[in-house]
DNA sequence: AATTCGGGGCC
DNA sequence: GGCCCAGAATT
């Protein structure tokens, strides 16, 4: 059997059964894609439901609020994805009359849609003949040919690619991209793979050369950064004060509280760190500490502390992402995990 | 070509 | 603590 032939036999028998492989539905489809960029099935599952129960159709994504879509997205983790789905759903509806691309050339068009999204959407809803290359296929591959190109790297990429394309069942690419991804998800997984039970094991050039653990070679990423973020909460009658976050830096347009940030620990007593809150907030300001956290991202290592502040002093006038909100509009407004986890311990 | 976008699960 | 996950956009 070919090594295409045994990958769609390996998938009819061992294929998860997953709610975006029972339609053609190019909307659906690319509502579960998005969603999966860099997000296991099990963590992405839910949203997907959640999303497709909120939004029917691509109409009705693009009718709704960026904040309604950010707030459904809260806790998935990078943001972008979320807004580039609302600006393309708004472009579906107005350039595409609603109806959603199906080809690989217009859907590359759309934010958020690169070539593996593309090829994905193409092939599973059109039967367009695009290979899908996502980690899973990288893995596969890369050990399967003993590729040692990093995967990583704008060369090995292409390498991939073109290797992937060259591979592709024609006759139904759907179903080939399905399986060689399932294949690499379940069984040429990254970790410890059971190969002893593997159909592809006696062709396998890592299986063969004891090279699976080395394989697929990857150029290793920058080394992660501390950032220390120092929140202030301030409460009256009306509410909380939030802040908006901007352009420029993690969890654009989520919203947190007004902050000082530094680049090292701060002394949580000290003078310096007194002098700071006073030159911000006034000279009349106090705080005490209300908790403190520590949150993991890709890059970089954050280090928060929460104060109670009282007696502040601010200007609104250069402040424009500042605002009051009630502890019910606070609960509808998105939020990054690591503050909503504040929010939920300490204000509601 | 390298960095930067989250958060969770696994070893 | 490091690596990986149905990657894309930016610089």
């Amino acid at each position: 059997m070919t090594f295409q032939a045994e990958l769609i036999n390996w998938y009819q028998n061992n294929k998860r059964d997953l709610p975006w492989r029972h339609t053609n539905d190019a909307y659906t489809i690319w509502l579960s894609e998005i969603i999966l960029q860099q997000t296991r099935v099990e963590q992405g599952l839910p949203y997907f439901n959640k999303f497709l129960e909120n939004f029917p159709t691509v109409s009705d994504f693009a009718s709704a609020t960026e904040t309604k879509v950010l707030k459904l997205w809260q806790g998935l983790g990078y943001y972008s994805r979320g807004r580039n789905m609302h600006a393309t759903a708004q472009a579906v509806v107005n350039h595409y009359n609603g109806i959603f691309p199906v080809n690989h050339d217009e859907l590359i068009k759309l934010k958020g849609i690169g070539e593996y999204t593309a090829a994905a959407i193409s092939s599973f809803s059109s039967g367009e003949a695009r290979a899908v290359v996502d980690g899973n296929v990288f893995r596969v591959l890369a050990r399967y040919f003993g590729i040692s190109t990093p995967i990583n790297s704008p060369v090995g990429k292409k390498e991939f690619y073109k290797l992937a394309n060259e591979l592709l069942d024609q006759d139904d690419p759907a179903t080939y991209n399905q399986s060689i991804m399932e294949f690499g998800a379940i069984q040429c997984k990254p970790k410890s793979p059971n190969c002893s039970i593997c159909p592809l094991n006696q062709t396998c050039y890592a299986f063969m050369h004891q090279q699976v653990n080395l394989l697929p070679v990857k150029i290793r990423k920058a080394a992660q950064k501390h950032r220390y973020m120092n929140y202030f909460i301030c409460e009256n009658e009306q509410g909380v004060l939030v802040r908006e976050r901007q352009a420029g830096d993690i969890w654009q347009h989520l919203f947190d509280f007004p902050s000082i940030e530094a680049l090292e620990e701060v002394t949580l007593n000290s003078a310096s760190f007194a002098q700071k809150v006073s030159d911000t907030f006034g000279k009349e300001a106090q705080f005490t500490l209300l908790a403190s956290k520590k949150h993991i991202l890709t890059h970089q290592i954050i280090h928060l502390h929460f104060f109670s502040l009282k007696n502040y002093i601010f200007n609104f006038s250069k402040q424009k992402e500042l605002k009051w909100v009630s502890l019910i509009e606070l609960d509808e407004l998105p939020q990054p995990k690591v503050i909503h986890d504040f929010i939920t311990d300490y204000l509601l």
